[in-house]
DNA sequence: GGAAATAGTATCGACTCGATACCTTCATGC
DNA sequence: GCATGAAGGTATCGAGTCGATACTATTTCC
């Protein structure tokens, strides 16, 4: 399957070109662009400067220099925790929103892939699920996925939910955002 | 379909984190690994700065940095060319042969892969190579793929190969190499 | 209450990256 | 021919990535 591997690494050069393409006047690196797409969709447990570097893969010290650019552009902003004081929590400004919604996702990538059958996208993209789910299998990695599909997820009935890492009360629109913690079921 | 672009997203930044990770001496960024595989498997039109600079979709102002650290790291050599003295072309030395050897594909991504029964690793090639296509339809960028797929190929018989572009005479070697000009059969 | 783990920042050097300016060499028109 | 423009590359600048190392402040564990 050698073809594979090829195509894959076509692919993520492909992916990453469309991202750097179309930086009309903010200088937005693609790290910058995953950042504030993982932070809008990222829950409470993972909207820290350590939910972005286990996302994105990077060490520490990288993303805290990378947060700090997005911080000085204003597209998010950062809060202490009430809990823990030695992390913050990462939000997006309204500008950040806005600028997310017109870059991501790419007008080419779009075009790409209104370009293939209905079918072909559900094949696509069951596809990249199973090698997503044989990667974190090998490898023990996050899944990053949201939390209603976690095999810690609890429904307790009348509409509440909770955690069954953290043992808190989650509220309905929480439940899909993406967690760090995301166990997928076996 | 909203889901698929945030697994392509997804699975960009892994690969990517996947390419940084198992750098233990050389520092080698994962666009030089990419620079190497393509040129190793690149024909006499394409292993150029202007060919990589395709590939990459980057400035070539860029790529000529790269590749001049490639150069220094005794990678690649440059032997500039016959006919068009403005262009050269790059070479992966032994050592740039090992290195690619050892990197890649990146163990994890073999074992990733390896986790998938024989069916979906074939469907999984498949939807990408669909993926590509569609992308290049849509925007007719280049498909960079091998010199014996393309339209433009003509086989004249008693292994006689020859480029309808250049009406050039191809080795069969050379048959199977990624060409920059490639254009898919329609 | 002290030691160790955890979350993050500060700083350094090599490199990417786009933009701009520039240099050759080739192709085209006349 | 020969000028003009196009094409292939390099040089340089500034902002930013990136890993490594060192550091600070908090929390957790015993």
């Amino acid at each position: 399957m050698a073809d594979l591997w090829l195509i894959l690494e076509r692919l993520t050069n492909l992916l990453r070109a469309e991202q750097r393409a179309g930086n009309s006047d903010e200088a937005l690196q693609p790290v910058h662009l995953s950042s504030l797409l993982f932070l809008s969709r990222a829950n409470r447990y993972s909207n820290t400067p350590g939910g972005v570097t286990e996302y994105l893969g990077a060490t520490k010290g990288t993303v805290s220099q990378s947060l700090q650019v997005l911080e000085r552009k204003g597209l998010i902003t950062r809060e202490d925790d009430e809990k823990d004081r030695r992390t913050a929590h990462l939000e997006l400004t309204t500008e950040g929103r806005l600028l997310l919604k017109q870059r991501w996702p790419s007008a080419r990538i779009r075009e790409a892939v209104a370009g293939l059958s209905e079918s072909q996208q559900q094949r696509l993209q069951d596809s990249l699920r199973d090698f997503l789910v044989a990667n974190q299998r090998a490898h023990g990695s996050r899944s990053f996925d949201v939390c209603h599909t976690c095999s810690l997820f609890e429904r307790l009935g009348q509409g509440q939910f909770r955690c069954g890492l953290t043992a808190e009360p989650l509220a309905r629109a929480e439940t899909e955002k993406i967690c760090r913690e995301h166990e997928p079921a076996a």
